[in-house]
RNA sequence: GCUGGGAUAGUGAAGCGGUCAAACACGGCAGACUGUAAAUCUGCUGGCUCAGCCUUCGGGGGUUCGAAUCCCUCUCCCAGCA
C-alpha cells in the first residue's frame, strides 16, 4: 500500500451540491461514492432524502445505500464498520474513495476513528428503555459511572449505563492520508435551493412515497421527524398542501442549520464554494 | 349605514387595573452530543452604557397613585342586520 489513494470526504449542509459535485469528481477520476447519511441506507426512503437515482449516478459506484429496511437497527456502529470496509476495498481498486454526506457524527466516526466499544446487550436496553429520565439518573450515580454532560438527554443517560461511562476517546485531528472539503454556501441560496427541492419532491410522488412507508413498516423513527413527519402530518390532515410546503421547508433548513452546527467542531474542514471545492479536490488527488 | 366581535412582540395566542418587557406555542439565533444523530438535549430571543434603565400591547385623547387591561374618539379587519 504505498500508493495509498486519499479519502476525500465531502461535507457540507443538506442541498448544498455535494453529491452532484461528487459523481463529477468521481467519474473524472475514478472515485467511489460512499454515501455518508444516516437516511439513505433505509430502503423505500428516496425521494425525500434525495436519494441520487441510478441516472444521476451515471454510473459511479456508490455505497452504503439502501442496507436496511426503515424498521431495523442501523447504528453508528454498523455505519463505521461498513464505511471502513467498503474504503478498503475501493482503495484496493486502486479507486479513490469519497465519503460524502451530512451525517456529522457518522462521518466523524471515519475521519476521528472513534473507538467504539462492544455491541450493548439488548436485554439491557429494553430494560433502560422502559425507565424514565429520573430513574436512570439516579442508576448512574448508584453505579458510580460518569453523568454525561447532557444529563437531560436520556439517550446519553442509557449510553452512558451500556457503557459504564462516557466514551473521551475523541482525536485531536483526523486520520492520516485524509481530506475534508466542507461546500460553503450562502444562506439565501440553500433556501431557495430548499425551497425548490421540496416542490421538485412533491411533484416526484414524495406523499405517495410516505404513506406505502408509513403502511408498510408503521410509524419508525427513520420517518417520524423531518421531511417525513410533515408529510406524516399532512396524511393525518393536520396541515393543508400549502401548510405542508411551508413546514418542509422550515423542518429542511433546520436540518441544515443543525449540520452546520455539528461541522463546526471539526477546524479541519476545508470551506470552499462548489466551484473552489472541485478545484482544490481535482488538486489534491493530482499531486497524490 | 346599523349592531356585535376583534386589533398584543417575527407569527399564532394568553393576559382583562398593580407582582407585565408581557404566559405558552411556533419561528429565529447559539450551543452540547462517540451506538436509531434527519435523533436527543440545553441556553438566548424589544432596546441599552444591562443586578439597572428606556420604549412597547392598532393611532390619538382621557380616568386613575398606577392601564395591554376602564372611558371617549379615529383607523382597519371579521361576523350579523340592512
Amino acid at each position: 500500500m504505498v500508493n495509498q489513494k486519499p479519502l476525500i470526504a465531502i461535507v457540507g449542509p443538506t442541498a448544498s451540491g455535494k453529491t452532484g459535485l461528487a459523481i463529477r469528481l468521481a467519474k473524472k477520476i475514478n472515485g467511489a461514492i460512499i454515501c455518508a447519511d444516516s437516511r439513505t441506507v433505509y430502503r423505500g426512503m428516496n425521494i425525500g432524502t434525495a436519494k441520487p437515482t441510478n441516472d444521476e449516478m451515471g454510473g459511479v459506484a456508490h455505497y452504503m445505500l439502501d442496507l436496511v429496511e426503515p424498521n431495523d437497527a442501523f447504528t453508528l456502529y454498523d455505519f463505521q464498520r461498513l464505511v471502513n470496509k467498503y474504503i478498503h476495498e475501493i482503495r484496493g481498486k486502486g479507486q479513490v474513495p469519497f465519503l460524502v454526506g451530512g451525517s456529522g457524527m457518522y462521518i466523524d466516526s471515519i475521519l476521528f476513528d472513534y473507538q467504539l466499544g462492544d455491541e450493548p446487550d439488548k436485554l439491557l436496553r429494553q430494560k433502560l428503555d422502559k425507565m424514565n429520565n429520573t430513574d436512570l439518573l439516579s442508576l448512574i450515580k448508584e453505579q458510580h459511572t460518569e453523568v454525561p454532560i447532557n444529563y437531560d438527554n436520556r439517550r446519553h443517560l442509557i449510553r452512558a449505563i451500556e457503557q459504564g461511562g462516557v466514551n473521551k476517546n475523541r482525536r485531536k485531528s483526523i486520520i492520516n492520508n485524509a481530506y475534508v472539503v466542507g461546500i460553503s454556501t450562502d444562506k439565501n441560496v440553500i433556501e431557495q435551493r430548499i425551497r425548490d427541492r421540496v416542490n421538485i419532491m412533491l411533484d416526484a410522488g414524495f406523499v405517495d412515497e410516505v404513506r406505502n412507508l408509513v403502511e408498510k413498516y408503521g410509524d419508525q423513527e427513520p420517518f417520524r421527524n423531518n421531511l417525513y413527519g410533515e408529510v406524516q402530518k399532512y396524511l393525518r390532515n393536520e396541515l393543508t398542501y400549502d401548510e405542508l410546503i411551508e413546514r418542509m421547508v422550515i423542518v429542511d433548513r433546520q436540518l441544515a442549520k443543525k449540520q452546520m452546527t455539528w461541522f463546526r467542531r471539526n477546524e479541519q474542514i476545508e470551506w470552499l464554494n462548489i466551484d473552489a471545492a472541485e478545484k482544490r479536490i481535482s488538486q489534491i488527488l493530482i499531486s497524490s
